[in-house]
DNA sequence: CGACACTTTGATGCGCGTCAACCTCAGTGG
DNA sequence: CCACTGAGGTTGACGCGCATCAAAGTGTCG
């Protein structure tokens, strides 16, 4: 499955997980790694499914979900080039408890868990990154988890909006998600997420245009809202 | 602040964290680790203090939480000896996010910031434990978001006392949490766990014993409940 | 034994999930 | 080029779960 592209190299030189090393080093991480492509809608893994490779998204977009025994599924994370996925542990688990779904054409490099622990033994500055990475996402999972507990669904909407304009560094921005699947990021439902963004147009917080588009008009009114 | 008692060597001999190495290694760990004592309620560390060293908790019990913007509490960990905090991060962040507080009498060994990036540069293993701890921490909280933004607090307190009792072995046992604390850390607050809780033994799952006991009767009933 | 924190119980209200109908729009085939 | 279709989004009506407020009960430690 492994194939002559240049997307090897793309998947070790793209991902900050190996920052540090040579461009020799860098070589040799090239060719233990395999390649998958996956087409919008198609699932890549499945909860259930044994846990043997670290995932790197070369390109594309994927989406990281769980499911609740009642059936519900709850967004767990959005990732995009250069992210990586390996259900949080390569170490503890042997099964996945998550499903990934691609949500764009998508490009994906694959490495053996016994690869990747033999890389991180040679690489300790692997190891380093990785825990660094973990701890950003352990971080945002529990503001995520005390918000989910604490605030209402609007403070948590006002919050998301708030952030991604930030991150995107633009006041005008197009919702990355659709609403169905924003709704279950946010743990709610797509009918509830309309109305808040009614009451915050309403409200002169945002105006929204066509294609889930939003301007953020008062962020300040926005990061008040509890 | 150094003490020249055994408890530096239980630290370092408690932890899992330290496994692997020898006992000439752990000799080693143990001249640079600093200690101190707390009491119940005494806060051990802020939000917005800086955040420069590991924590070993070598004895005793700690809650570890955050505050919303609108001021509600929310149970993160409840660290027992043997675990360790470091903000999920020696790594990236520099700042807490949350708060630790001492629920017992409580012995704490720490190891500054440069003193412990030097021990895994040293030792790789140190890093893999910690990986290893990170993922289950991971796995747990991902978890705990899904019930959050999925179910009912009925099925979240089922499934706590569940858990709680297959950790201990044991179908009779204390809540190791006063029913306030045992409400933010479930998002909910001490009346609704008093109201279920009734309910369950109105249900015939469990019966209620005098000081926070618990006597799990069906828990493949409370396991059902969604 | 008194004071204070924790717990329980009841009454009330509201946020948001649910169900259902309607609208919009992009893609498809005639 | 336009009607057809189906998915995603919007809007309204309704009800339930749980937070909130208040007050009485229980435990515990000095």
């Amino acid at each position: 499955m492994t194939m002559p592209t240049g997307l090897a190299h793309e998947c070790v030189s793209l991902v900050p997980l190996f920052n540090q090393l040579t461009h020799a080093d860098k070589e040799t991480i090239e060719s233990i790694v395999h390649q998958h492509h996956y087409q919008p809608g198609e699932t890549i893994f499945s909860a259930g499914d044994s846990l043997d490779s670290l995932m790197i998204i070369a390109s594309g977009q994927v989406k990281v979900y769980q499911l609740a025994e009642n059936g519900k599924e709850q967004l767990l994370y959005l990732l995009k080039t250069g992210d990586f996925e390996g259900e949080s542990a390569l170490f503890s688990q042997t099964t996945r408890q998550s499903f990934g779904e691609a949500l764009l054409p998508t490009a994906i490099c694959q490495i053996e868990r016994s690869d990747f622990q033999m890389l991180m033994q040679q690489y300790p500055s692997i190891s380093i990154n990785l825990l660094n990475e973990f701890g950003h996402r352990l971080s945002k999972l529990e503001k995520r988890t005390t918000q989910a507990t604490t605030s209402s669904i609007e403070s948590r909407l006002a919050d998301y909006l708030v952030e991604t304009s930030a991150g995107l560094k633009e006041t005008t921005f197009k919702l990355p998600l659709k609403k169905k699947d924003l709704a279950t990021y946010l743990g709610t439902t797509p009918e509830t997420i309309s109305r808040k963004l009614k009451d915050f147009e309403d409200q002169g917080f945002i105006t929204q245009g066509g294609g889930k588009k939003v301007t953020i008009l008062d962020s300040d009114a926005l990061a008040l809202i509890s």
